[in-house]
DNA sequence: CATTAGCTATTGATTATTTCAATATTAAAA
DNA sequence: TTTTAATATTGAAATAATCAATAGCTAATG
């Protein structure tokens, strides 16, 4: 009787033959079933009829005009209400599901500087707005960014990066100047003009290697062939801007990590140095969920508005990190 | 976008759709899924096409020859993964619920005599043999009886009935004699012959007018126009052993409750007392549960065997209560 | 006891849906 | 760039669902 091809497994349309089964059995009438979904009568009769042949049993005792349920048809109609109930139910549910979207995740991979000096104010707004998402953030620097976003571990990634693969977008939200930082009592402090030849005459202290910033300020004396003397590099912003107020020497830093609070003397660089720009990566293609919609919006309105060339769609443009940003 | 009338409301086959979705969830590949369904690539495809295009949410994002979730993919395959498992394992459920037969419910309506005499020793064996089913004995007499069954309030009702409506089989399954119980040092006793007009003489203690005894008593006095004066009416077979004993009267009494240690002289009774059957009724063409139809079984194997005509059957035989069973 | 009312089953033609083979298209990998 | 391996599209064929008409059944009614 029964077949074995998974073909023949899941033929015909069940689902359609326990509706009948289950409309009928709350009627106890097959003809106020048929009523109820739009059919004729028998259309259900002949499923009801469909679906007792390939279970093998009977549902229903069909007493002329009067049909009852047979304790098989109970133990069904037990099993299977529920379910065609939860099936048909199911675009309600989903529209439930999908319209309180407080709830979720969102996985935000970031940089250190993105971590301290952009996203505080950022997530402090999101998170009131949105007290229900739960957050996460990754702490990633570099490749690590790029790839975390390509593999779909986080729903977006901010930072800048020099160089991305042809399936991350980026989009570049803030611009920042790099800046020379010196102690208040250094002889560039007062200097009018700042050359590359004075930043690198020695002293310079620069922030980790996997940090954008030291690929950049490298790439700048590589390119106008001037060498480049380091004392130190240090672990992170905070601690460059530390041992410059302690006098081991003088560091390029964003402005992004400037609160005004140092005791610093600030300089323009040269301006060989081109503007940095923090952004937000994303994989591109990816669907974003509710929440990381909502919180691109809130980051850059102009850009993510509801309603632009994200809607659920492929982002396309490409942006240089090197380009300055507007 | 979306229609009205329910006709439009169940269309298509969304359960072949969701599964279709939920394979291909899965297996992160449309190929693959249709492989595991049996069918093919483009007929998976479509399926999902149409459950986007009805649902009105991308489910996949197709980048070339790659899919992935959507987030509205992740929540849909949330909400429909365990429906549609539990519709294609429910030929499974459903034959194991049905196999496990020690369970369920047991309706019995019967009356006291039935109760009190018959029932007994059987429900002793079949609760042994069946030790997770839930026996309900419903106590009925007379017309009650008839109603309980044919409104399917009870699976099965136990005891004697003068006149059944159509839609009501009875099954006679054991045959008892009323007889005649006096007193030990009552005249009667020792008397050879003893005829409807000693019995009519007086001191005639009854059962209550709603159990059969009585009407059948009565009905022999009426046929054969023989004055009966009535004593006492008592409420019970035990009750009227009592009384007789005691020395209020002589009594009739199916010989079923007589259980020979009585302090009782116990006497046939004239021929024209028919002989009176204790048996099962059913509705007509009622299915009857696995527990109803074990109990049948052990009540009387012979004319409840499996696979007789009571197998998920119409039960056909008549028999007439005033007729001698066998 | 025949009749009616009300329901279900059956049938055959019709319609809607699903399916497939072949083919086009796509994007990543080689 | 070509290859590869996946998905999308298409149009025709197969399959399944549907309906109107009708037959059959039972219980209730006069």
């Amino acid at each position: 009787m029964e077949e074995e091809s998974p073909r023949s497994y899941y033929r015909h349309n069940r689902l359609k033959q326990l509706r009948a089964f289950c409309h009928a059995a709350q009627e106890r009438s097959i003809s106020r079933a048929a009523k109820r979904l739009g059919l004729s009568q028998p259309s259900v009769s002949l499923q009801i009829q469909a679906l007792e042949r390939e279970l093998g049993i009977t549902l229903f005792e069909r007493r002329g005009p009067r049909i009852r349920l047979t304790p098989d048809g109970e133990t069904l109609y037990e099993l299977a209400g529920p379910l065609v109930e939860d099936i048909d139910g199911l675009p309600e549910r989903f529209a439930a599901h999908h319209s309180r979207q407080q709830l979720g995740r969102l996985d935000i991979a970031a940089g250190e500087s993105s971590s301290l000096y952009v996203l505080p104010e950022l997530l402090r707004a999101f998170m009131a707005r949105h007290p229900k998402v739960h957050v996460r953030l990754h702490n990633l620097t570099g490749q690590d960014l790029v790839t975390a976003v390509r593999q779909d571990q986080v729903d977006i990634a901010i930072g800048s990066s020099l160089d991305l693969p042809d399936d991350v977008v980026y989009k570049a939200t803030y611009t920042y100047n790099l800046k020379l930082i010196t102690p208040r009592d250094h002889m560039l402090a007062d200097q009018d003009e700042i050359t590359l030849n004075d930043l690198g005459a020695g002293e310079l202290i620069l922030p980790p290697r996997h940090l954008t910033t030291w690929r950049l300020v490298n790439l700048v004396f590589q390119q106008h062939d001037i060498p480049c003397k380091v004392r130190l590099e240090v672990g992170g912003w905070e601690i460059m801007k530390r041992y410059v107020e302690l006098g081991f020497g003088i560091g390029i830093a964003s402005s992004i990590c400037l609160t005004g609070e140092e005791r610093l003397a600030i300089r323009d660089l040269p301006d060989v140095f081109p503007r940095r720009t923090y952004g937000v990566m994303l994989r591109r293609g990816r669907f974003l969920s509710p929440q990381a919609r909502r919180f691109l919006e809130l980051m850059a309105p102009e850009v993510f508005s509801e309603g632009n060339e994200w809607e659920g769609g492929v982002p396309d443009a490409r942006e240089s990190v090197l380009v300055p940003a507007r």
